[in-house]
DNA sequence: CATCCTTACTTAACCGTTTCAGTACCTCTG
DNA sequence: CAGAGGTACTGAAACGGTTAAGTAAGGATG
């Protein structure tokens, strides 16, 4: 029982596929009698008829697709994405994509081969990709002449749309704020640190301002690894043999919440012996305890305007498009500030406590 | 700048798109000599040719998609999905699907249009329905004349595969083991109660558990609403007003995070005050504090288990599957037994605290 | 009344691929 | 040396749709 065709829809209502093609798409450069407009349509919905996109892309050279590239959280895991922040940036696509008439091909990059295989293969419109990649798979997409906004990744290719944070800024002013609190042994726990990345731009910040305040930042101190609660974990376990760590500044919220777990299976209190810092703001934030201080990021706004950028290029906008959406320090439970007053430091008053960063 | 087509390749190496396509296709049925056979591959190859999905699909009547239909939290919101079993259940379902060489079409139901349109358009070879829908919607499937897999959602269709746990057997042993621990006021904080949905067969276990122990359901201790941690949250801040609960069954656990929270912030402690017991066992349960004792269900299974049902299905196996995984109480921190031990039940022996479900 | 313009269609080519049904040539067999 | 069989291809139709170009009929124009 095949599906009811463009072809059956015409001999039934007695005309040809093309006039059935004219009705049905509106095609107002072309006059069809209000009669037979009529009687196509009737006949289209009483057999149910409903066009196929595939081969009408065959001809319209558009398929109305938009192919979404998401990392495997490490290559061979069964999961594409255990932090939830590819959940929200996923939904928030899904949303923007669907209200302008696209839908998501969604894969993750294949094992084996080209990553970008599916995209080729399937002809999608144009491709999101998330997260940073060996700049090897960057050069294939060059070869497909569609619209590519890479989220999140740091690349100097004029080629690409870009859309991104300020990581870097959101590192240093994670950092200025752990300091403003007065701590001084401040470690670092983040995924890898890889050239494009965004971990790397958060580690930046966090030097940036640990030198502006005249410290230095101490490798022992540097927890890098995957992006997920168990490394977290991991890291507050290692980092509680060390006495002069006063705060953690996790990279990701994901990774915050571990280390939050971690510091209190090792006995530690979290703020009161150990402050954690986190990054992103998911929900996870405030459903841990103690909720936690973090730089917030609008995860829904990078979605959005990921597709408006794909549907702008798509238009024939030529510019080349780069959105870095702010950062913002979300105080809530998980860092105090340390008892003695800073007086040591030449850049920073014992009252500095107060001048958060808007 | 058009793609290569096969054609272009067929002019360029000298032979038919026949000759190419057997070739390419390494159709064994068709001879063709190893010379010809080497040379169209290093044309192809040379040239960049990526066969065009859609064309092929056009003949073979086969697209290699299979659609994924994921609810929206609630219509109109911009999320489809903020609970973090969608994550997980969406990441095993593409990886399921990637590794048989099957991509996924990803779409939340259209809104004000069928949610079945994009299957029926883009011709996906089988679908995959997330959660529970008005049955009306579920008639149009049938029209389809593809695989269609349900996960988590009751319905006597025989048409349709369904994949699910046994959920009305994890209310019953989530609230025989608050019972076991002497609870007695045990309040019930869930999503929406709809005929088909897995909250109702989990709210039919807890009533059970209830009736069991000579309990009665009592209406002012029910809290339906959206599954979200905001709604867990305003559920615990409703309940408190009624100190004869001392344990709250949250049939999901991002609402028994939101329920912890909300205790929290009313100043009860958790699980000295108020027990907690929640549903799936995310990383959230582990994420938060106290960690959650939890109804422990197997997320990837069911994404796995949808992927294979689809593939037989399209391998012609004509059974219709009905998968129910097994659940599993997973105890932690947040539940703890009430002071004095249970003497007044006939059905239960005051040691009984200990025979726990495995 | 021949010409031109509308109106309301249809024909046919095309998109990129697969596949059935040839066909041409060569070699082997009886 | 006719016929059979194998090898190595090609032609053309088909999948479901779009669209440029053509056509036939009727009415208005000069």
């Amino acid at each position: 029982m095949r599906r009811v065709s463009i072809k059956d829809v015409a001999r039934e209502a007695g005309v040809s596929t093309t006039t059935v093609s004219y009705v049905l798409n509106e095609i107002t450069t072309q006059t069809i009698s209000s009669e037979t407009s009529r009687r196509v349509r009737e006949v289209a919905k009483r057999m149910g008829y409903v066009p196929n996109l595939n081969a009408r892309s065959l001809t319209s050279r558009k398929t109305n697709l938009i192919g979404i590239v998401i990392p495997q959280t490490e290559p061979g895991r069964e999961f594409m994405f255990d932090n939830p922040f590819y959940g929200a940036l996923l939904s928030s696509l899904e949303f923007n994509a669907r209200r302008n008439g696209y839908h998501l091909l969604l894969t993750g990059p294949a094992s084996g081969q080209s990553y970008i295989g599916v995209a080729r293969n399937r002809g999608v419109d144009g491709i999101v990709i998330v997260g940073s990649y060996p700049s090897s798979s960057l050069d294939e997409l060059h070869q497909l002449s569609i619209p590519v906004v890479l989220i999140d990744t740091y690349v100097t290719d004029e080629s690409f749309h870009t859309i991104g944070i300020n990581d870097r800024q959101g590192g240093l002013l994670a950092t200025e704020y752990l300091l403003s609190r007065g701590h001084r042994g401040i470690a670092f726990v983040s995924g890898g640190i890889s050239e494009h990345g965004v971990m790397r731009q958060r580690f930046l910040g966090y030097q940036e301002a640990l030198e502006a305040a005249g410290l230095q930042v101490r490798e022992e101190r540097l927890y890098t690894g995957e992006v997920s609660f168990q490394h977290g974990m991991q890291a507050a376990r290692e980092l509680c043999s060390q006495q002069d760590i006063t705060a953690v500044f996790a990279a990701a919220d994901i990774l915050g919440v571990g280390v939050v777990k971690g510091l209190r299976q090792q006995g530690r209190r979290v703020p009161e012996d150990v402050s954690v810092m986190g990054f992103d703001d998911l929900d996870l934030a405030q459903i841990c305890d103690p909720s936690l201080t973090t730089m917030r990021q609008d995860i829904a706004a990078k979605g959005r305007q990921a597709i408006l950028t794909i549907l702008d290029a798509l238009d024939g906008k030529p510019d080349k498009q780069e959105w870095i959406f702010p950062v913002d320090l979300v105080v809530r439970d998980s860092v105090r500030s340390v008892g003695r007053p800073v007086t040591a430091q030449k850049h920073r008053r014992p009252d500095s406590g107060e001048e958060l960063n808007e």
